[in-house]
RNA sequence: GCCCCUGUAGCUCAACGGACAGAGCAGCUGCCUUCUAAGCAGAAGGUUGUGGGUUCGAAUCCCGCCAGGGGCGCCA
């Protein structure tokens, strides 16, 4: 927003140091830690240590505040820039304030939700995210997964990139079946009506029918019977759902329906709007005729002759002595395909159908070496756009009794979090605003007790394993999505009773002695278009859910110590109006990017 | 055996190689007839796992070690 007076400023730093002799390092600008005035900094360590290394005997810190102060006096004075410090090394560049907080809340209120976009990269995203399993329920691992995608799809998106959303389910495998086997076998034609209810019905099926399948300790011959037999059934229907038996691919069809519906109601929940939907049964054909294919390029190895499968051994072909990659299947030894197959071929269709430039796969990071087998393939292959594959890997949930299991049952369903999550919010709603008509409290009590998840799962970087708890994760007090929606919140009481309708308008300025923490907002809403660049450049909603939070923070320690309605005058009202609602809109913008709603009321 | 991740306040976590390592929670002190106290202000809390190295400067980069977690040819 100041690269004019930094492009001046360079300019006079470069002329001194030609005239002077000195190899100016790059010059790397960052705002002042101090909080209180506004400004922007660089040093001169870099410069100074240059000039060390060239031989001669000098001290470096000293040297740099030496440069620095010498610049300092170069410069002069600079329209815009209030004043000049050199202290330890730095040089501060503190900014006329009235000039600067007109010129950022001017542009966040002309810019209004696009403030803070990034130009267009001509670059094409697809992020893959959402990859339940179907046939049974969604949990608080698949929500973490979701949420980072979405909230990482939106900045991308937001950052400039032409952005496809892509959910990836796996319909189909050995648990579904499972599944598929026991509902046939014993449950028939019973099913309850609800959609979330349903997926629960299943996984508590799933539960059973593993409970059925795996060897007990100290089994009796009959027991081992009766389990080889359920076992044999499972397997035959897995042969015949291959085998396109109408009456199993039916069965199929009609309970992955039920989950999927219950996938569809979470994204609608979750407003997650979904552009492509891959299902891994789709891609099950064509991953074998890529398995044909790589064997006659010789890419593959066909051991099937021999008994064996159809293998990659990727370190070698890539020419690599040390192991990497190390050697995979591709095809079983049956002729049926796995996931790192069906991997492959769903790249392909990214690459040649969706013509996507680049690919991030949101994946928990347990496959890590998974994912880049199958990006190591497509190189072999001849896909140039493997190098822009990216597995965005994560850290898994467990719980503090361990890790999460379905097959076990011993899983927390985002659905009952959601619940409890809205029961908590409506406890403390009807104590703190008992006037609240019973579809507002509702619709509140949706968006806080959603924003407090989402933010306890996005303020937690991406390589960090996290351990649920339903007491942080729920907690309304402190550095939580509620505490920034209350922000917003805040500003907007103010400018509801401010009865002011022109403050788009106004022709105001900010030409009276800033407050510090008046500072402080404008400063922190400055920096929103860096933050939205970086954390969409380093693929981590984190920093946004940081940048939100410190939003947040100086928001409210500003609006508790500067009174704006009952401002001395009617220009320092007006002004601080400005900054309010600039404050209202930076907020909204950065909740929207952490797919967290902003209540109007709370 | 090989590869990846993590180690920072009592707990959960931040910190583009740069200024005094910061928040929240827990505990302690204050602040609601004044724009929403889901808040604000303050005090306290640290040998950044450990030993070297690079650098003017290291929580950050490199090497070793220790501890925890994850992964490694017919699961996904």
């Amino acid at each position: 927003m100041f690269e004019k007076e930094q492009q001046i400023i360079e300019a006079k730093i470069r002329e001194f140091c030609s005239q002077n002799d000195i190899p100016l390092a790059e010059l790397k600008w960052t705002s002042i830690p101090f909080s209180g005035e506004w400004g922007m900094s660089t040093s001169f360590f870099a410069t100074a240590a240059h000039e060390a290394r060239s031989g001669k005997k000098i001290q470096v810190p000293q040297r740099a505040q030496e440069i620095t102060e010498q610049i300092k006096v170069q410069i002069g004075r600079v329209d815009g820039i209030s004043r000049i410090e050199a202290v330890k090394g730095y040089l501060n560049l503190y900014f006329s304030t009235p000039e600067y907080a007109r010129r950022v809340v001017d542009e966040v209120l002309a810019s209004g939700a696009d403030f803070g976009r990034g130009a267009a990269k001509n670059e094409r995203v697809m992020v893959e995210y959402a990859q339940p399993n179907t046939h049974h329920s969604f949990h608080i691992g698949h929500y973490r997964n979701t949420i980072l995608g979405e909230s990482l799809a939106r900045l991308v998106e937001f950052a400039g990139f032409d952005t496809i959303r892509a959910s990836y389910p796996g319909d189909i495998g050995l648990g579904v079946i499972t599944i598929l086997w026991a509902y046939d076998r014993f449950y028939k034609s019973q099913e309850p009506s609800g959609i979330h209810e349903r997926g629960q019905w299943l996984l508590k099926i799933y539960v059973e029918a593993t409970a059925m399948l795996e060897p007990k300790e100290n089994e009796t011959p009959e027991e081992k019977t009766k389990r080889e037999a359920y076992d044999a059934e499972r397997r035959e229907m897995y042969r015949k759902w291959d085998a396109g038996d109408k009456y199993v691919r039916d069965l199929w069809l009609k309970t992955r329906e039920w989950s999927l519906e219950e996938l569809r109601d979470i994204l609608r929940i979750l407003d997650v709007k979904m552009d492509v939907w891959f299902f891994e049964s789709e891609v099950d054909e064509p991953a074998k005729e890529i398995v044909e294919e790589l064997i006659q390029k010789g890419i593959a190895d066909d051991e099937r002759p021999q008994g064996g499968a159809v293998i990659v051994k990727i370190d070698e072909k890539l020419g690599l002595k040390k192991e990497k990659y190390r050697t995979n299947i591709i095809l079983r030894s049956d002729g049926t395909t796995l996931y790192l197959t069906k991997d492959l071929a769903l790249a392909k269709v990214k690459f040649e159908q969706y013509h996507v430039d680049r690919s991030i796969y949101v994946v928990d990071v347990r496959q890590s070496m998974h994912l880049q087998q199958a990006f190591a393939i497509l190189k072999l292959w001849g896909f140039k756009q493997a190098e822009k594959c990216y597995h965005l890997g994560y850290g898994f949930v467990s719980l503090p009794e361990g890790a999460m299991s379905a097959r076990r049952g011993r899983v927390v369903l985002f659905k009952d979090v959601m619940d409890e999550a809205i029961r908590r919010v409506l406890a403390v709603e009807s104590e703190k605003s008992p006037e609240m008509s019973e579809d507002e409290r509702m619709k509140v009590a949706h968006q806080i007790g959603l924003g407090a998840m989402a933010y306890s799962m996005l303020s937690v970087d991406n390589s960090r394993d996290m351990i649920f708890e339903m007491d942080n994760a729920l907690s309304f007090d402190g550095r939580t999505g509620p505490y920034i929606q209350n922000a917003y919140v805040r500003a907007n009481s103010i400018l509801k009773r401010s009865n002011v309708q022109t403050l788009q308008r106004s022709n105001v300025d900010f030409s009276y002695e800033l407050d510090p923490h008046e500072i402080e907002v404008i400063e922190k809403i400055s920096q929103f278009p860096d933050v939205v660049q970086q954390a969409a450049n380093e693929y981590r909603p984190m920093v946004m859910a940081n940048y939100a939070y410190d939003l947040a923070n100086a928001f409210h320690s500003f609006y508790h110590a500067v009174p704006v309605l009952q401002s001395e005058n009617e220009e320092i009202r007006l002004a601080r109006l400005r900054l309010v609602a600039a404050a209202k809109q930076v907020i909204a913008n950065a909740l929207r990017l952490l797919d967290i709603q902003a209540p109007e009321v709370m």
